[in-house]
DNA sequence: GTCTATAACGGGATAGAC
DNA sequence: GTCTATCCCGTTATAGAC
């Protein structure tokens, strides 16, 4: 792998464990294997290495997400495969998380991308769930926007209370929740089985 | 105000906007309007100050909470008290927060109070949820405690969904959403009411 | 109790040699 | 392209005077 390359990968990883703030040039060089100089040939400065980090970050988390809507079955089957996908819970959302680090939130550059990721994934889902009731699968009475901006809040806050407890379990039990919740509103779906 | 409450409540402050990793004695200092030696004979550093703040603030969310809860209602009713609580959106959760730093979670005498906040909070939605399916408010078939970790998660998830997007609407959303999907499942609720 | 000095260390970057 | 040297500043204290 290039040298610029482990050093976006290095920022990634950094940025998810320890977030912008708590990352260092230095600590990346050092992960990355490569020395100042080159990391301040490569990239004008932290910002612009985080900024390439993020957006790779967010492409990727994108494309994960859109593997799992675009597959075959009802509007609540995808949702569902989407919640489900393997994750590493207890290490959070790389990108959510930024949303959390006020110099990510006081740089727009930085900040465009995880807005722009978000309003995608409601968006994504919101659109998969109007399907969904479009096609008698779901309750009429259910908002499509609304639903999808609990989806992906049960996820972001599912992280929270993984991360709180040191365990898994709050996560699986929000999902499993909502999923729970969402099954009554499947016209075909029987309540309590 | 004296010089120690002075400095906890200047800590709870930056806590809130910055983060343990992102906040510094000297801000602190500023903040509370009193000097490096001030602060250092009243607390033996950072992480002592750090914990007084964390345990002040999860108090009060935790009495926060309890006063919506303690409410007389169905347990819907006490749910949506307690989610459409003002709250200031675009902040954050002060203690949610902490979840995100890396500083905190390392030291399990600072993350113990991050941890029992949402232990206490869940275990005691579930029991408001449990209290209603007993009085037959509510669907049999709800699971209490996986409810009551979707409900905290939209609350957290929301915070998240609403500081990308950097407006409150998201939120809103989030918690109106499982508000819809909660109504099915109230046994004398209406569905598209 | 509060103040000022001092210090060891790391963050974030620039300069110029190689 | 990569390296080492250098720089300035902020962090997180400690020491001791007042």
């Amino acid at each position: 792998m290039s040298t610029p390359e482990r050093l976006i990968e290095s920022t990634r990883e950094l940025l998810w464990e320890r977030g912008y703030v708590g990352t260092s040039p230095k600590a990346i060089q050092q992960r990355a294997g490569a020395g100042q100089g080159s990391m301040y040939h490569h990239f004008s400065g932290k910002p612009d290495l985080a900024l390439a980090a993020i957006r790779r970050t967010a492409e990727e988390l994108r494309a994960a997400a859109e593997e799992r809507f675009a597959v075959p079955g009802t509007a609540v089957e995808r949702v569902t495969a989407y919640l489900r996908r393997e994750r590493e819970v207890l290490k959070g959302c790389p990108i959510g998380r930024l949303t959390q680090d006020p110099d990510v939130m006081a740089d727009p550059v930085l900040r465009a991308p995880v807005d722009e990721t978000f309003a995608w994934l409601r968006a994504r889902i919101a659109d998969v769930l109007a399907e969904g009731r479009d096609r008698g699968e779901l309750d009429a009475g259910l908002d499509p926007a609304d639903t999808a901006s609990t989806v992906v809040a049960v996820l972001q806050g599912g992280y929270v209370l993984a991360r709180a407890a040191g365990s898994e379990e709050p996560f699986r039990r929000a999902v499993d929740g909502v999923l729970g919740l969402l099954a009554a509103h499947a016209t075909t779906g029987h309540r309590a089985d």
